[in-house]
DNA sequence: AAATTAATTAAATATCTATTTAAATAATGA
DNA sequence: TCATTATTTAAATAGATATTTAATTAATTT
């Protein structure tokens, strides 16, 4: 007996009606990223979580290069505007302290938490952050050097007196200990055994502000 | 005119002399393992680079899995061992403090930024740390488990009252700040751009150990 | 309705990959 | 000295890879 339910197209040819398989790639190569890394992930296997061709791959992305740079911008553009975002309102309240400074550059990212398709990408995200490789600081830079800039100049106001080179070294560490505790890579697991996968998570973003806070705040004349 | 100094040998069969390659292919691989990643280093070219032929890896580590946790495990056992003789200095010694405990955990690490070899560990250890295949966490619970969980036991006893969850955090947010910090990934130039390579790194040991120990103290009861 | 454009597949291209096998040579042990 | 073991290469194996080309079908434009 046939299945009347719409059946995937088995031939060469435009198919009827909508299609929007762009972001479906996004979707699916995000997760292959994430999972496998850059030169871990085949194309091929993009192409067959979809149920499509490789080549249809290459029609709406030209190369894997590109393809992994659209599966990147596409949220870390978001991250940027929002951490600049934050920033501006900060700057319009008046007065605010390093807490809120953290928070503002640390919550655009720890929203992604809350979906399996946003925890992929902060995988994927950590991962490129630990890479020399040249294609990682072309895209870590076109997309965050602007408003990291702007929130390592916004700390250095409020910890007046310290070199500019410390305060450099505090971003780069609260940028560390985020994108580990957010990459679920840790594996607390390995060293609670007795908390369940959901109560490990508890109070992690609480935790890593007040831990990222004191240390910005830390040495302070 | 032909040249007399040792030229390599050109043809099969067991070269004459002493050879020590086991050594050398873990150099190579490393510093390939840390720029490309696993599955971005292909054995033809840990072989070219001792101008070897790539069946004598396999001769000597089998296979390309089993090469990687040769080139981890060779560092990182060192790193465990010392971490928990620091700890055994310090009980021994009595009192001690969180300032302590953290030198005592950064410390074997920080020691390997001094060589170029050293770094190409310090990053292949910090990829290897935001990856989620099975092989990444097998190497580190392997390795690392029993003594990091013998300092969040440390600092637990120096935090009294507080969440052993919370605890872990914290660890895990010490652990994510000094890899990112050590990897030299970070690239600080495009932050501080005045500064040359060498002096971004100034003082970046003290400012990691200022850091996390705030961080550890912080919500203290 | 005809022409053009968009979206898809099948098949081919040209490499690159890890690993194994067999042969070769040197060192070592009996 | 002879047999065995250790270390090396050349060549073959068996796939996997990214990308391109040409054909095909549907949608859109004229």
């Amino acid at each position: 007996m046939e299945r009347i339910m719409a059946k995937k197209r088995n031939g060469p040819g435009r198919p009827g009606g909508q299609t929007n398989l762009s972001d479906s790639i996004l979707d699916v190569a995000e997760v292959l990223f994430a999972d496998k890394g850059f030169a871990g992930t085949a194309m091929r296997h993009v192409a067959e979580k979809i149920e499509a061709n490789p080549a249809l791959i290459n029609y709406y992305f030209s190369n894997k290069e590109n393809l992994f740079r659209a599966v990147f911008l596409r949220r870390a553009e978001k991250i940027t505007e929002a951490r600049m975002a934050r920033l501006a309102e900060l700057e319009a309240a008046g007065g605010y302290g390093i807490e809120d400074l953290v928070r503002a550059f640390l919550e655009p990212t720890a929203a992604l938490l809350e979906t399996p398709q946003g925890r992929s990408f902060l995988r994927l995200h950590s991962r490129l952050h630990m890479e020399p490789e040249e294609i990682a600081f072309d895209l870590r830079r076109q997309v965050y050097q602007v408003s990291t800039r702007a929130y390592a100049e916004a700390f250095a106001a409020l910890l007046p007196g310290m070199p500019r080179r410390r305060v450099y070294h505090k971003v780069s560490l609260m940028v560390g200990a985020y994108l580990y505790a957010f990459s679920d890579t840790n594996r607390l697991g390995e060293l609670t055994e007795g908390l369940g996968a959901q109560e490990e998570q508890d109070g992690l973003i609480e935790d890593v502000v007040a831990f990222v806070s004191a240390g910005m705040r830390a040495g302070q004349g």
